[in-house]
DNA sequence: CGTATTTGACCAGCGC
DNA sequence: GCGCTGGTCAAATACG
């Protein structure tokens, strides 16, 4: 245990050293399972916004110039093709990449813990294409590394775009899914047959919606603000480093992230949440507005606690955290709102998976949102509100 | 002592 | 059918 605990203080030595020799470079991760290959860059953008918390684990965070994925995030319009597609193959882990070419940066610190997007490559367009078909049925997970294409999709669809391995749910849309996990302990309180045939039950479901993020960080268990137990860790094919399984603790609340990392670049953190919480998001307000008060100077101060908690929502509202998320399985749509609480809202029934709480009764716009005064205004500083707004229409513009 | 983590075992799905 | 892999369980262990 001990020497355990001491190769991994090396082999975390080491990483450090590797990420400081790479830091304002080019980053590539490419992953290599199967017959796949996939990679995705993430270039130093020139006009970042640097969001530094000088905390011990998470630390600096940075804004990408191009704000394309934060306006997909918080108000993409409906009707508009996702950006962003999920890669369920060769490394399910990487659920939802990028579809545009924007560049965002990469870290710039090597005690930085940003959330650096990697935009896909042009010729990978394939791999990514956001007009494959939906939905896959009867193809196996290993046939292909397939992307799941959420673009055409309305959120508010019932059409359910799959991967291979994952059978249509409409239930996910009609939040039936939410009542797995606690089938699931019911079942788990029973005797082993029982379980497994359970087990065996859910499984025709499909997995719930997913969404991955991609994190430069020195430590794997990013603290989302939500409370997590360990269940499981397995070693990752082609991998020196294993992914590590985690539940929500809260009662009744199923969602699941998975963390591993990126075995070219060891500070790359892929996490990967599945699932959709039950609960309000626990951290307080007046943790928020700690959290916020630097991103309202635009990175200028800092924010220095090492166990204060950032939860994944404001990663992406901070752009803190840009995710290689897309839709999976269910049309579920990137946040498009937030709330007027300050937590994100899918549009239609489903709501953000992993991100919480579905407070879609209480938002109506993001209008209203940024004129509430709630928490989002603590989270969320008037000039990414705005920027989001204009991105998102720069965005529509495109296309 | 309650809670969290570790870790080997187990199962289902899939490819061959 | 067999082997591989991802995902999960649950007993053992560690921790505060």
């Amino acid at each position: 245990m001990e020497k355990k605990i001491e190769e991994d203080h090396h082999q975390k030595q080491q990483q450090m050293e590797q990420l400081n020799s790479t830091k304002n470079t080019e980053t590539k991760i490419q992953h290599q399972e199967d017959q796949q290959q996939q990679m995705f860059q993430a270039t130093t953008s020139s006009h970042m916004a640097n969001l530094d918390t000088s905390s011990d684990h998470h630390h600096q965070l940075e804004l990408a110039g191009n704000n394309i994925n934060l306006a997909s995030i918080f108000d993409a319009p409906v009707s508009s093709p996702f950006p962003y597609s999920y890669l369920e193959d060769p490394d399910p882990f990487l659920d939802f990449l990028p579809q545009d070419h924007h560049q965002f940066s990469s870290s710039s610190n090597s005690s930085s813990f940003s959330f650096d997007a990697f935009p896909l490559q042009n010729n990978n367009t394939n791999l990514f294409n956001t007009d494959l078909p939906l939905s896959q049925p009867s193809t196996t997970k290993r046939a292909s590394s397939e992307v799941v294409n959420i673009a055409p999709m309305s959120p508010n669809s019932n059409s359910v775009s799959s991967s291979s391995k994952e059978v249509a749910n409409d239930n996910i849309d009609k939040n039936v899914t939410l009542k797995d996990p606690e089938e699931g302990e019911q079942e788990q309180k029973g005797t082993k047959p029982q379980r497994l045939k359970a087990k065996k039950k859910n499984q025709k479901k499909a997995r719930e919606a997913r969404v991955a993020f991609l994190t430069r960080s020195d430590i794997d268990n990013l603290d989302d603000g939500y409370r997590w137990r360990k269940y499981g860790q397995k070693a990752v094919k082609n991998s020196p480093y294993p992914r590590s399984y985690y539940r929500c603790t809260t009662v009744g609340c199923g969602v699941k992230k998975r963390v591993e990392r990126s075995s070219d670049d060891p500070y790359i953190v892929m996490t990967t949440y599945e699932g959709q919480h039950t609960h309000p998001f626990p951290m307080t307000r007046g943790h928020i507005a700690m959290l916020t008060s630097p991103i309202l100077d635009h990175g200028a101060t800092t924010t220095s606690s090492s166990s204060f908690a950032i939860p994944q929502p404001r990663y992406l509202l901070t752009q803190h955290h840009q995710p290689y998320s897309s839709m999976y399985n269910n049309s579920l749509s990137m946040i498009n709102r937030s709330s007027s609480d300050g937590t994100f809202v899918n549009p239609g029934s489903s709501s953000f998976p992993g991100f919480g709480y579905d407070m879609s009764q209480a938002s109506t716009s993001t209008t209203s949102a940024i004129r509430d005064h709630g928490l989002l205004q603590d989270i969320l500083p008037s000039q990414i509100r705005s920027d989001t707004t204009n991105t998102r229409t720069n965005q529509e513009d495109k296309k």
